[in-house]
DNA sequence: ATCCTATCCTGGCTGC
DNA sequence: TGCAGCCAGGATAGGA
């Protein structure tokens, strides 16, 4: 599913096809992809706008807009599970999934396609609607071991479900929890209040690891769904230490990866990795 | 404060 | 081969 770094990819595929691009039309599918205004609505808010910065905040992608040489807000997209963007010439077909389609003036198309619409494209006239209530970016340098250890110890919650709070730490999903806290040995049913300042640290070093080393490899594609704009599959998939591991050996240690679930998300440990 | 469940969706998989 | 039923999963709302 798309995270931190697969909207990473996206955003550094798609930012030269869109910056400095004006927007001439759209052609919206599917009305709830736009998130609770109506397409005429949407139409008139970004059409003759151009495309100034593009740029990503946590599992968002944002384009700010301007028009009239004043800001006009931005489109500010999600991609959820199985949503995608293209940005392709006039000819290109982008299938029966395309949601929303915004017609540019260098002849090229950017297509949001999405299979489960669940994705969502925004106009907001302030990006912070969409994005004021996010946790901490954990790219940032903000994003240290003793922010992360005081953080933990104020909640006490499981240490999963907690870094899938996005109001927490904002750009982790299934995948990247699973694999960080393998990698910094932690038990995703630990209680967030007794993690030590020392494994703290750890697990700081081991979401960033997790996290540049996948953006490196452009993300990760196990299933049909997640591709860059160019079509192409990430390559981390074939670093996963436990996530889809179910019953095969860990690398670290040789025992069986379980699977259990947590939070309604399954979970993927290796039980004499990971401590509680 | 935290947890749990349902909801949104549909392709793909399992089992009969 | 066909089909019903279940599952995955990010985010959120509402209830416990």
């Amino acid at each position: 599913m798309p995270e931190l770094p697969e909207v990473e990819t996206v955003v550094r595929l798609i930012r030269p096809r869109l910056a400095e691009r004006r927007i001439e039309s759209c052609d919206v599918r599917w009305e709830r992809t736009l998130g609770g205004i109506d397409r005429g609505s949407f139409a008139r808010a970004v059409v003759g706008s151009r495309i100034t910065r593009v740029w990503r905040r946590a599992k968002f992608f944002v384009a700010d807009l301007e028009r009239a040489g004043r800001s006009n807000g931005a489109l500010v997209g999600h991609l959820r599970m199985t949503g995608r963007v293209h940005v392709e010439p006039r000819e290109f077909d982008p299938g029966p999934y395309v949601k929303v389609s915004l017609a540019l003036d260098d002849g090229r198309v950017m297509h949001f396609i999405d299979v489960r619409k669940f994705g969502r494209l925004w106009y907001a006239a302030h990006s912070d609607e969409q994005l004021g209530g996010l946790g901490i970016e954990p790219l940032d340098d903000a994003f240290t071991g003793e922010w992360l250890f005081r953080a933990l110890r104020s909640r006490r919650r499981l240490v999963k479900p907690l870094l899938l709070d996005q109001t927490f730490i904002a750009g982790l999903g299934n995948i990247y929890v699973d694999e960080s806290l393998h990698r910094a040995g932690i038990h995703p049913l630990a209680r967030s209040d007794r993690i030590t300042r020392v494994r703290a640290g750890r697990l700081r070093d081991e979401i960033r690891a997790t996290l540049t080393e996948a953006i490196e490899r452009e993300g990760s594609s196990f299933d049909v769904f997640y591709r860059t704009p160019e079509g192409n599959p990430g390559g981390y998939q074939d670093e996963f230490k436990v996530y889809g591991r179910e019953g095969q050996p860990c690398p670290t240690c040789g025992r069986a990866i379980e699977r259990i679930v947590v939070a309604q998300r399954g979970t993927h440990v290796c039980r004499r990795c990971q401590r509680r």
